[in-house]
RNA sequence: GCCGCGGUGGCGGAAUUGGUAUACGCGCUAGUCUUAGGAACUAGUUUCUUUACCGAAUUGGGAGUUCGAGUCUCCCCCGCGGCACCA
């Protein structure tokens, strides 16, 4: 290599600066003279070409494999595009490309999915009808697309809204009410008061609307949901276990949202009365350090026990005050809690019959678990505040545990006996300054605690804490500060001068010095350790043992309550049991006593599924007085969405189709009787859910998609989209595709089988592209200044595909230049052979490269790799016709018009997409000879050429030979030779 | 607070299993051609020392494992994203 290069580098010198123009006489074959590279002419020319050839119009089944390469459709909602948004349909693009160079039958579609508020606010905004605009913009944007020469089959194009495609939206919806899974409601739900409308849990944000940013309002109100948490369990599970191919941001997103959580519910009676409450919770093992029961504001106990309560004005003050407070309000948690004691009310603990208060209060959520909980001050940071601010009792029945592991001093040895000891941990303050006594043990080093001892029968925690402070440190004058609330902490090691293994219960106490008084302290004692006195906010870093350390945070009030898991203290015959023991014992116990079970709880719910406006599929729903909710006949599917006068959203809960009474009022399909046609409509996501399997085929007026064909597609191989969908339309098309498959409508129970999240562009200052900044960059400008090709090369190789960056216009003329450098190429193509060729292993290396990185999204290195050849086909004097071509082929994908272009001007009557995609010749890929590095201890000193089969001999004499590396040497003594074959060979002195 | 991802030149970023850190591109510097250059081409470009060679340092900070660490382990700092009183 090194030698080519110097090789080259004289040639240039001896050479014409106008290389190119003197080879076009002498070796090129082509003779008429070359044009310059105009990507307008050759973008334009080769994107009609395609389209008259229908070069990627889909054949139906074929005996190649296949390949599904999808795209997130885009969203109508009429704000403009800029570059970010065909970043992702690029890199499908590329990969539908390479996968039909590598013979596959690739299937690649586009849509539109256009019901819903933004596209409905915008038409009333601009008074216009949705379906007009809709269609204006849809034209808009397809237009947009087509100029980066993309491979999608526009036969297979559809839009949400049109009534063939949401026949079947509305099937889907029917199958789920055959099947139970869509039900009407009567419960709170988010209401937007600006958008005027229902809202689901996944379309707020911070308790906001996640379209006009409004205060979202609790309101009840009559709705149809769907049954989303009976799959719950399957839409957790199926993230690990069916194949997929995700990245881990999406599906820890979808764990989080699903959120689920194991635990035991069960029931608390309520004294001298039949009522009991049920609550639940993670934690039982903690259950006798409960002191107290709350019920959230909207539980029907408080309604019940009304009479009982003494203070019930208070309570209903209080609720009230909740009731009007928003969602924002009440789940602030920087806000301080707050709550009113039912007196006249005790429940009782069944664990150990203890009467404890109930309180109400809003910082338990009504609608998760049973909207109740049983209190823990002690270990739940929640109930910790809300004890402090009530004075309510606080009672440790976990303690933390420590083991004293091998890298210990005093490490726990299995082969001895164990003895449990009572034990004081003393925090000592300075008289004086705001410093803690710590004692430097002198056995090992860096071990550090505080004053530490057991204690003798008949003791208490004082006394002991006292002797021991007079014994360790010889100070005379103390004062009791008190025992440290949840200091008992356990710990488990050897002691070595009893040689017994200990079981320490160690409990924290406070004192303070009142003087330097000291006595001189025992000789024994001296040995042991210094004592030091070490500043507050040093003690932490100045401690090592992990017990000391927890005490210190409780002591300081860093660790409010004690959550973690640990040994359960304080708890009858369950004491001594750990954290896991106790939860399955006490559960096995509730089970056995019938008061309560193991229970599973999940923070995602239902899914909130109707509208209160116009632009969206008509619910296919008759209400009939006397046969209740009843579905429109299949046969009557699509309903069609009536034309109204007026968009605007009635506002009073109904939506604009109430008022519309020809459409409203019709006959019930079951008894003929009077019926009302439902006025809600879906949300803007039910469009989604399906779309990818309407693809397969679009057309079929019996069946949503023939199952023939849904076997021979699905599932999609390649889902590219942006982030922000996470929990929203990937987590429900999950659940509408397992639904379906249920049904036995799809083959597959997952429908994305790869799914890469596709970065943002930020404008060129770092900010998002926004009109309000006015950064915002235009694709028809880019595309028209340096062409399609360059663009589309462009955002693939700015960075990492799936992390954000910043636009660069300088970046782009950067690639035009390489596009240039490869166009200019075509004047040195000779008809040299191939095998003559120097850069064959480089050609070679480069298939693999680009091959591989194609595979793993990894799109700029790809280019990168591209470049290098180019760079170095440069500067070869003469280009073999066969390796250009290979150049050309792999560069394809990414630049169709320019690789089309080139290739037809070699000559070839086919299109490029028709050729094989190159394969690698191992061969090439081994080089005659390498470099070898060769260090002396570690340190780069010298490199050798060798042959890449060179024996560990060879290469250890010769790396001896090096002059560099003798000069190293010197007379050091070679303590060891390390040779890694081909890489590099290290010398240790 | 919890979970996830990340921190490498002036900038975007490379570096399959630990094995030549800074590939490729941008920008910058000098030069060639030119009436001109926001064109093209040539050379250079991590930092420090140096005319240059040689050398030294360097992947957010600190420790550790190893012949060898951007990569592995532990602790800490910073940035981004998601969730957030879910018991």
């Amino acid at each position: 290599m090194g030698l080519n290069l110097l090789k080259s580098e004289i040639f240039r010198k001896i050479q014409p600066r106008n290389i190119f123009q003197k080879f076009h006489f002498s070796v090129i074959f082509y003779t008429r003279a070359m044009d310059k590279y105009d990507h307008k002419t050759i973008e334009q020319k080769w994107q009609e070409v395609w389209d008259k050839t229908n070069l990627y119009t889909t054949s139906g089944k074929s005996e190649k494999p296949k390949f599904y390469a999808l795209d997130m459709f885009p969203y109508i909602s009429g704000s403009g595009i800029h570059v970010g948004h065909p970043k992702g349909y690029i890199a499908t693009d590329v990969i539908s490309r390479f996968k039909m160079l590598q013979g596959f039958n690739v299937l690649h579609p586009m849509g539109w999915d256009a019901f819903g508020l933004p596209a409905e606010n915008y038409a009333i905004k601009n008074k216009i009808n949705p379906n007009v605009f809709v269609k204006e913009h849809i034209n808009k944007f397809r237009e947009q697309l087509k100029i980066f020469g993309f491979t999608y089959d526009w036969d297979r194009e559809f839009s949400t809204t049109d009534p063939e495609y949401y026949k079947w939206t509305q099937w889907i919806f029917l199958k789920m009410f055959e099947k139970g899974l869509a039900y009407e409601s009567d419960e709170p739900v988010n209401w937007c008061p600006n958008c005027k409308t229902v809202l689901a849990n996944e379309d707020l944000e911070n308790g906001l609307c996640e379209r006009c940013g409004a205060q979202v309002v609790q309101k009840k109100m009559r709705q149809w949901v769907l049954r989303m948490t009976n799959y719950a369990d399957r839409l957790l599970y199926d993230l690990d276990n069916s194949d997929l191919d995700w990245e881990e941001l999406i599906k820890q997103q979808q764990r989080n949202w699903i959120g689920r959580s194991e635990g035991a519910q069960f029931a608390m009676k309520v004294s001298d009365s039949d009522e009991k409450i049920e609550v639940y919770t993670t934690r039982i093992d903690t259950v006798f350090g409960m002191t107290y029961a709350v019920a959230a504001p909207e539980h029907k106990i408080i309604e019940k026990l009304k009479d009982k309560i003494e203070n019930y004005e208070d309570v209903e003050k209080y609720l009230i005050q909740a009731q009007n407070k928003t969602n924002l309000e009440r789940t602030d948690l920087q806000k301080e809690k707050t709550g009113v004691e039912l007196q006249g009310i005790k429940v009782i603990n069944p664990f150990n019959n203890e009467e404890i208060p109930l309180f109400v209060a809003d910082y338990v959520l009504g609608f998760y678990g049973t909207g109740a909980v049983m209190a823990v001050p002690a270990h739940d940071e929640r109930d910790f505040d809300f004890a402090k601010k009530y004075n309510l009792p606080i009672k440790q029945s976990i303690a933390s545990f420590h083991k004293a592991e091998k890298a210990h001093p005093d490490a726990f040895r299995e082969d001895k006996d164990t003895k449990d000891r009572d034990v004081v941990y003393v925090i000592l303050k300075h008289w004086s300054e705001d410093k803690y006594l710590c004692l430097d043990w002198k056995y090992a080093e860096h071990w550090t605690s505080m004053v530490v001892g057991g204690i003798e029968k008949g003791e208490t925690l004082e006394e002991a804490g006292k002797r021991e402070l007079e014994e360790e440190t010889g100070y005379k004058n103390f004062k009791f500060k008190g025992e440290i609330d949840l200091s008992e902490i356990h710990s488990l090691y050897f002691a070595g001068h009893k040689d017994e293994n200990r079981y320490a219960k160690a409990r924290g106490v406070y004192f303070e010095l009142i003087n330097g008084e000291q006595n001189e302290i025992d000789e024994n004692e001296k040995k042991m350790h210094d004592l030091v006195w070490v500043k507050k906010n040093e003690v932490d870093n100045f401690m090592t043992f992990s017990n000391w350390k927890i005490l210190w945070d409780i002591f300081i009030g860093k660790v409010k309550a004690f959550v973690e898991d640990g040994i359960v203290i304080n708890s009858e015959n369950y004491s001594g049991l750990t954290s896991q023991e106790a939860r399955e014992k006490m559960t096995e116990w509730l089970e056995k006593e019938k008061i309560g079970s193991k229970k599973v709880n999940y923070k995602m719910r239902d899914w909130v599924f109707s509208r209160q406006r116009y632009w969206g599929e008509p619910i296919p729903i008759v209400h009939c007085e006397k046969c209740g909710a009843v579905p429109v006949p299949e046969k009557d599917l699509p309903l069609v969405l009536p034309q109204v006068e007026s968009y605007e959203p009635s506002g009073t809960g109904e939506s604009p189709l109430a008022n519309i009474s020809e459409w409203v009022n019709t006959a019930c399909p079951k008894c003929g009787g009077k019926g009302r046609r439902e006025t809600n409509t879906m949300p803007q996501w039910a469009g989604s859910c399906w779309y990818y399997l309407r693809y397969i085929d679009p057309k079929n007026d019996n069946i949503l998609v023939d199952k023939e064909k849904e076997k021979y597609w699905m599932p999609v191989d390649l889902y590219v989209g942006g982030a922000e969908h996470a929990t929203r339309h990937l987590l429900y098309a999950r659940f509408w595709h397992k639904f379906l498959y249920d049904i036995g409508a799809v083959s597959t129970t997952e429908p994305f089988k790869k799914l890469v999240h596709v970065g943002l562009i930020n404008a060129e200052d770092g900010r998002k592209m926004s009109k309000r900044w006015g950064n915002v960059v235009n694709p028809d400008d880019v595309v028209g200044e340096f062409g399609a090709d360059a663009m589309r090369l462009y955002e693939m190789f700015m960075g990492p595909f799936s992390q954000s960056v910043a636009w660069s216009m300088s970046g782009v003329s950067g690639i035009r230049r390489f596009l240039e450098k490869v166009w200019k190429l075509q004047a040195a193509v000779s008809r040299q052979d191939t095998a003559d060729s120097k850069i064959q292993s480089l050609i070679h290396k480069t298939i693999k490269k680009v091959t591989e990185d194609i595979e793993n999204f990894r799109f700029n290195t790809a280019i990168s790799q591209l470049m290098i050849l180019a760079n170095a086909m440069e500067k070869e004097k003469a280009l073999p016709v066969t390796d250009y071509r290979l150049l050309i082929t792999i560069l394809s994908p990414f630049a169709p018009h320019i690789a089309e272009e080139i290739w037809s001007q070699l000559g070839n009557k086919e299109s490029i997409f028709k050729e094989k995609w190159p394969v690698v010749d191992e061969k090439y890929l081994i080089d005659e000879e390498v470099e070898m590095v060769v260090q002396i201890n570690g340190k780069l000193r010298d490199r050798i050429f060798v042959a890449p089969d060179v024996t560990e001999d060879e290469a250890k004499e010769m790396a001896l030979q090096s002059e560099k590396a003798r000069s190293f040497i010197g007379n050091s003594e070679i303590k060891k030779i390390v040779f890694v074959s081909g890489r590099l060979i290290n010398i240790v002195i």
